[in-house]
DNA sequence: TAATTAACGCAACTAAGCTGCAAATATAAA
DNA sequence: TTTATATTTGCAGCTTAGTTGCGTTAATTA
């Protein structure tokens, strides 16, 4: 399913211009994105107000999916386009740079079997690294 | 070495009252610790200033790590006692409660080996797991 | 085109965490 | 023990990410 067709069917989503510059924006872009990057790419036109739910509603379609921040602002980046709202889980690491603060969606990283534990029920395993990317290695 | 010797000696921490009823929280707890427990259960006569830099130079110093929380509070929970300011480095897992909100770290999983990927610099592996507690479960 | 409903923009609010500074307390020196 | 020095604490006020409410605007539907 297309990524604009998702956006026309999921929740009844309205198509419009903000959201297809916002969407824009992440698909141009091969990381992940911070509202204060949005901020500056959209221009000030927009609100701040319009951004946060705009990202809540494309996180809850299964457009967009959050990822860890080097310091713990809001961060979002593309859902493969598999992921809708009731299957929106996601089996690849984030990496996060120390050095240019970005976060990185990894797939090429086999993710761990995790073996159960008693008196536990695990539900969703998240691996994160840390370290230097490729543009700052 | 003892964990109020090493209050003591690492960084040359001065052994305030507030400091020990700190540590004593962390010490009669088998969890991780947020800023609002800690105001509720110190009384109110400590500012959450006071809280805030204690926390941030314990965690400094080796006694206590931070660990993910829920809704991004900061959150802490004690070092083993090998810690100390020049190596810091936890190999366990850390687990989110879905239910009570809580994270415990969790020694009992085998922590992941992850291998290099090219371009990449690995330093800090993260391993979280949200789900049910046995509290909760 | 008109009616309906969802999205947007603005203003004001909330709350976690931080900064600066003066007063209090712990340690070291005399 | 007293004095001097350095660190910690408490207070007040600030910063800023993210939220809420509400009236206006724009997209969809009939
Ligand atoms: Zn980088
Ligand atoms: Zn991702
Ligand atoms: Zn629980
Ligand atoms: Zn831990």
């Amino acid at each position: 399913m297309s990524i604009s067709k998702k956006l026309l069917n999921n929740y009844g989503l309205r198509n419009t211009a903000f959201r297809k510059k916002l969407l824009q924006l992440f698909q141009n872009s091969d990381s992940s994105l911070t509202v204060e990057y949005i901020k500056d790419k959209i221009g000030r036109n927009n609100d701040k107000v319009t951004i946060y739910r705009a990202l809540n509603t494309f996180e809850k379609s299964g457009l967009i999916h959050q990822v860890p921040d080097r310091n713990n602002l809001s961060r979002y980046a593309l859902c493969n386009v598999e992921c809708n709202p009731s299957n929106h889980i996601h089996h690849h690491a984030h990496f996060i740079c120390d050095y240019c603060d970005n976060t990185l969606c990894i797939e090429e990283i086999d993710f761990p079997k995790i073996k159960k534990i008693k008196g536990f029920k695990f539900k969703k395993i998240e691996l994160i690294i840390q370290g230097s990317c490729p543009k700052c290695l």
